[in-house]
DNA sequence: CGGCATCCTACAAGATACTG
DNA sequence: CAGTATCTTGTAGGATGCCG
């Protein structure tokens, strides 16, 4: 209650919303996150599920977010390969993230 | 409890994620609602607590914040100028996806 | 099927300087 | 103090083609 009194000051890498951003901030990320959500999805259901996101980035962005720890990947040595995604917990500790984003874009966007 | 069966996708444009990420997915957009929050503060002390904004980005998002509806913007005629920036109801509905950002980075982030 | 390697470009973002 | 106006740059992102 008296949140608006304190000096909300952050001084660069310091600021949870800096760091956060950072790492989830990217044109897709989000939105990946999202899409698997609390699936084990494979790789081309979760591509089909984005439309609009090319080969590139969707790679890019998963490699990223498993070196991260926030999505787990497993792969199946057979032919044709299989490789299914799903979250880790940290992963999902990002899910209410996507939540509010989702439930203002309901509200307050046509 | 069915939420994970069904078909989560939206096409393109419908998606509330999506819609949301295209307004407020700058790179400074949620860090300056951040930090406008629930004060009314001027533009000069606004800059000085976002460390390495460029005059550029910040009048180029506040700018697109107002036309958006999310902040509000009261020029005082005098000199020197004062200006003061606060959030409207519908950008108050934006900090909850920067709460979310915030608490996330405090628990996943070094 | 599930990638990776290139090449390329558009636009977000930075730097700098000036003004009411 | 609170902007605007240019100019420049970096890099996120896109297109395409090949591989295990």
């Amino acid at each position: 209650m008296e949140k608006n009194n304190i000096q909300i000051r952050q001084s660069d890498e310091h600021c949870p919303v800096r760091k956060s951003l950072a790492i989830l901030g990217g044109k897709w990320t989000l939105l990946i996150l999202f899409q698997i959500n609390k699936r084990i999805i494979r790789y081309g259901d979760l591509k089909r599920s984005i439309p609009g996101i090319s080969e590139k980035m969707l790679i890019q962005e998963l490699n990223h977010l498993v070196e991260a720890g926030f999505v787990a990947k497993k792969a199946y040595p057979e032919i044709p390969p299989r490789v299914e995604y799903s979250l880790t917990e940290k992963g999902m500790n990002a899910l209410p993230i996507v939540d509010s984003l989702a439930a203002f874009g309901l509200e307050n966007l046509s």
